[in-house]
DNA sequence: TCATTTTGTTAGAGTTCTCTAACGATGTTC
DNA sequence: GAACATCGTTAGAGAACTCTAACAAAATGA
């Protein structure tokens, strides 16, 4: 008669994800997260987070005892990172390819990234790949007369300063990741797998343009320690050979 | 104490929009709508449709009188088209440019069609424009390794087929929409317009690539009769002189 | 330490969307 | 025209999410 606490709900309301997403993020940003901050970011009253922190803990997605302090478990920091990822690749796309302010992108991200299907997004890091390769792109819809215009608000130049970045990348040679020693710091280009596998590391946060600082590093068939967009991720040697970067600094 | 019949709500539901949209193509389909055939297309009960269309004809969104034959108000018929032009254009994003199945590309704008704005939706459609004019870069997409691949299902060569018109689009000389006499068919290019009329235009469905047929042009100031999409629509001239288009057959 | 403020919880209620079940109303068939 | 099927409506209920109001617990400060 226990609730299902192991089981994965198939899909999360909107909500809940939100909710989820502002507990990870509060805790990487002030350490520790509460019923206030949340309600603040989320822009709710209290009574409602308390009553949604039950929920999240009873699908096993958060560490919460009455009046404690909340933290996500394993399970519920994939699922955030899942979304944030989401959300993060949706914002470059308004803001490096369509051209929107920050804060217009961020906007519209938020309100996509519940709905993005694996395959959608599959195939939007893949455009993103191709653009790292192809400068062309992105920088002739910049000069392009229908782009950003000069009266628009916030242009954010994405299109010129993307292109520059771009241009590097096309030259530099690119390697696997499983080949940067700690302590070093790179930027992603390219995920070569495909299928599950894929997925797995994009929703780990591993999208292009990432940076990714390595850690620890095992001999032979051990664990590659890396931090990325802040957190601290274990690749197996099978993962991190599909992932190609340019070093950076 | 009349609720307000005459009042737009500021933001539709998702289902109330969707409820719309289904109305919408019914009717365009079949030429009538019925709560059976609502119900069916949204897979929910009769009676969830019922109650539904009560809050639709109370919004003034629906002309509906209990047990008879069920049809959008002029207002009821722009909202729908409005969605059901983010719709294509999401559509058309994830099918032409991300590669995507047909059905795949479909339901992901489903999902996502109620929350573009505006600005997004203005952007997405500069980004066609451009694509129209600088055909290299869908078609560099198509043939690039990471683009659609071998394996993948139903990848709808969208990449080549597209960029075939595109460089006809880019030789062809474009035209004023108003330009065209009765009978004549086009297919839109660009959509020259800023603002309010630029989104005015978009949100009654005219898109790059969509074809128009003019109907009727009266002489000097008088609106342009064309039918776009299934629809018959009025342009006045101002409108009109900021639709290009290329001749179609 | 006691009063005050801050923080979190519970109780109760409202909204929206959905369902099932029962019931009218309309139409079809023999 | 009676029996049957189809279609639409209403009634009643439940799931999510939210709110306000009242209360409990903890922290702060004089």
């Amino acid at each position: 008669m226990f609730p299902a606490a192991n089981t994965v709900p198939a899909s999360m309301s909107e909500p809940l994800e939100d909710y989820l997403e502002t507990i990870y993020l509060l805790v990487q940003e002030h350490g520790f997260a509460r019923v206030r901050d949340i309600a603040k970011a989320r822009d709710v009253r209290a009574a409602t987070v308390s009553i949604s922190l039950r929920k999240l803990s009873e699908a096993g997605l958060v560490n919460y005892v009455r009046r404690e302090y909340i933290g996500l478990t394993e399970k519920g920091e994939e699922a955030a990172r899942r979304i944030l990822t989401r959300h993060r690749l949706l914002t470059r796309f308004f803001q490096e390819v369509l051209g929107m302010s920050p804060h217009a992108a961020g906007q519209q991200a938020c309100a996509m990234e519940h709905s993005l299907t694996d395959e959608a997004m599959d195939r939007m890091v893949r455009f993103f790949e191709f653009l790292g390769t192809c400068p062309s792109v992105v920088q002739a819809f910049g000069q392009c007369p229908m782009g950003v215009r000069p009266g628009d608000e916030a242009p954010c130049g994405a299109g010129s300063e993307t292109c520059a970045k771009c241009a590097l990348n096309h030259k530099e040679a690119s390697m696997s990741v499983s080949r940067l020693k700690p302590g070093q710091r790179a930027v992603v280009t390219q995920i070569t797998a495909t299928g599950p596998l894929r997925q797995r590391l994009l929703d780990m946060g591993i999208l292009p343009e990432t940076t990714i600082d390595v850690e620890r590093s095992g001999p032979g068939g051990h664990p590659l320690w890396i931090r990325c967009q802040g957190a601290q991720l274990a690749l197996r040697r099978a993962e991190a050979d599909c992932i190609r970067v340019r070093q950076a600094s």
